[in-house]
DNA sequence: TATTTTCCTGACGATTTGGTCAAGTTTTTT
DNA sequence: AAAAAACTTGACCAAATCGTCAGGAAAATA
């Protein structure tokens, strides 16, 4: 008996010990970071959040910096993931439409991560190395390959590629890193899932069928390609 | 003679040694703060940049914290004209194309002012007061009213008003906060006049028209109005 | 049980930072 | 020209902050 509760010990602290607080920091990080950015956070607050002493804190990780790059690694990770909707196998208007539904989700699942990202980016991306920033380049232009099949199929309008998906990206993002703008906009404290879904709703909506009504009366017909 | 030379010398001193200064430490400022955010910010760096020493910013700006306010104020005063493009006597096709146009100047030609906004809002907002977020949801307000009286003489498609609105600011917005990622995306290291102009034309089009081609056989068409 | 490894933490140090001040210079006004 | 007002600045300070460290507690291993 002896040796079993020693094993559920083990079991709970051992290896775990270490995961469980190292989680522990990280997770009251990415919320201060992706709120007062690199600079603003002081690492005696990550302590505090974490419920753990500062000396502690340095225990697990090197530095401040340590810290954030390993967020920023966590997050490109699971980054990809929402691209994977687009593939060339699927029809446009479902494969967009699930795109954004997927990234919407994540913006409102992952609010802080996404604006510690947008943190990132406003910095200038100074903490992402060079790989990372292949890697984020080299899956841009895979899928900015499946949408210029799409066109070539003449499913999809012609587009550029490229200035089409950084625009699905700014939409959706922005849910995420501007929430506090778009609660005030909308005249409300704070987001909730009804306001996700209209928001999922319009996007798609503009985005596949466009947002000047198609019924309209050829009044201004003789122009209504000059734009492109 | 004596007197014109005085005059002259006047008119660039006097009143001007202020002017001149106070723009000095405010144009070296808002590119710190837009970068750094807030606290990344040290004044003896905006100082150094400005070329004064220290004690002197100090003598312009009680604090920190002043410098900044000001930026935010400055920035929010120039913020509707864009806006004022989507006025309810235009036809919706045009003046969301003047809008989106305008936007994306704004951001190309602001980027720092843009920069240092998004900066805010990703930390709450903390720094604009009642007043300003009151103007802002009242001229978003003004505005969704205008699409939605465009949408109810069929001129736009039923969309939601205030998410549609997020949405071109969303877009146009991202070109200038996030010009880092969007360079990497585009494979460049620096955006210039000609992305912005393809920019332009892809979200008018898209926002427009919609991404789906529009000569698409009716594949589809049982499920093509599922979405709204 | 003994020993080795991992974990914990209060106290401390070096440095940085926002902000002050007093003494001076230049400019404006009278 | 003299007095007043506006501007300039090197030196300084108190508080905050990142990171260190030594010594002890807990846990794993033998």
């Amino acid at each position: 008996m002896a040796k079993a509760k020693t094993a559920i010990v083990k079991a709970n602290t051992e290896e775990h010990i270490r995961a469980r607080n190292e989680k522990m920091i990280l997770k009251a990080a990415v919320e201060l970071f992706s709120r007062k950015g690199f600079d603003g956070t002081r690492i005696a607050e990550i302590a505090q959040v974490s419920g753990l002493p500062k000396a502690n804190v340095y225990y697990y990780f090197a530095t401040k910096q340590a810290i954030y790059t390993r967020l920023i690694e966590s997050l490109l990770a699971g980054w990809d993931k929402a691209l994977e909707h687009i593939s060339a196998d699927r029809e446009p208007r479902e494969a967009l439409a699930a795109y954004v539904a997927a990234k919407l989700e994540y913006s409102r699942k992952h609010t802080s991560e996404s604006r510690l990202f947008a943190n990132e980016m406003l910095g200038g991306g100074q903490f992402i190395s060079r790989q990372q920033k292949q890697h984020v380049r080299a899956i841009t232009r895979e899928r900015a390959a499946v949408i210029q099949g799409w066109i070539k199929k003449g499913k999809l309008a012609p587009v550029d590629p490229n200035h089409f998906l950084i625009m699905l990206w700014a939409t959706t993002q922005f849910y995420a890193d501007f929430a506090s703008v778009t609660a005030v906009t909308l005249g409300k404290g704070r987001l909730n899932g009804a306001d996700f879904e209209e928001a999922r709703k319009t996007i798609v909506e503009v985005v596949l069928n466009g947002a000047i009504a198609p019924m309209e009366p050829a009044k201004n017909s003789q122009r209504s390609l000059k734009i492109r």
